[in-house]
DNA sequence: AAGCTGACCAACCGCGCCGAT
DNA sequence: TATCGGCGCGGTTGGTCAGCT
């Protein structure tokens, strides 16, 4: 037995919204508010839609004080912090973003910023010779929290890893399996690309010791052995 | 110039949760 | 307590565009 359609998809229309379409959502929105029933308000507005694709266009686009463009480097460190600690909970991380939709960060994420995080090993090999560094704490990364993103075996703990040198932080999250690194070679206010070098490192068991990370980032190419700080 | 490919992003889909009855 | 309907969420899809061959 299936779910009960939530509206007539043979008489709604679907894709993208005309500015038609938009004016007259926004209009009766603004002038009537949603009444706390989305499924009805399409039919009241004179809209051949489905009310959850209103509500969406509503939230994501047409609802003010939405911000779309370029994310800051200081979004992108509030993503990356929430992300190693909750997981894709995008709409908790997205409260943290005023004017940012959990649609929005979610593409983000998808598109660019993963790509960095994970992809990052020649970045991190390109920065370490180009930018002066500095001992700076490490970015701020809350501990990770209790999260059903996170597979009951995770090791659900954050490692704050130092190198040798005193020179570099970087903190390492158990996401699911794997090791999810960030690191921080200098102040926050640097284009991410630039610090942010982290990347998944795959490992069996949560059970990990650390020699073993210790060697995981050795063998990751960034700079040696260090001592870990909880 | 045409075709191909990848990046980006808006929108859709289906499921789980929760409040109302 | 069980059922139902609506909401909100996260994953996925598909259209568009730019860059490359």
């Amino acid at each position: 037995m299936g779910r009960t359609p939530c509206c007539d998809k043979a008489n709604v229309k679907k894709g993208p919204w005309s500015p038609e379409e938009d004016n007259k959502l926004k209009e009766f929105i603004e002038k009537y508010g949603t009444g706390g029933n989305w499924i009805a308000l399409p039919h009241k507005a004179g809209l051949k839609r489905c009310g959850k694709s209103c509500r969406l266009r509503w939230l994501n686009y047409l609802r003010p004080n939405i911000k779309h463009g370029e994310f800051s480097p200081d979004e992108d460190m509030i993503i990356c912090n929430l992300f190693a600690n909750i997981g894709s909970r995008w709409s908790v991380i997205a409260a943290q973003l005023p004017g940012r939709t959990d649609n929005d960060i979610k593409n983000y994420w998808n598109t660019k910023l993963k790509k960095r995080v994970l992809g990052i090993t020649s970045t991190a090999t390109t920065s370490s010779s180009s930018h002066e560094r500095i001992n700076k704490p490490p970015i701020q990364m809350s501990s990770s929290s209790s999260s059903s993103s996170y597979s009951s075996s995770s090791l659900n703990t954050s490692t704050v890893f130092q190198t040798a040198s005193l020179q570099q932080y970087y903190k390492m999250e158990d996401i699911n399996g794997s090791v999810l690194m960030f690191g921080s070679d200098h102040n926050q206010n640097v284009d991410l690309g630039n610090y942010i070098f982290g990347g998944v490192l795959p490992y069996d068991h949560h059970n990990v010791y650390e020699d073993e990370f210790a060697q995981l980032f050795t063998n990751s190419s960034h700079e040696g052995a260090g001592k870990f700080m909880y």
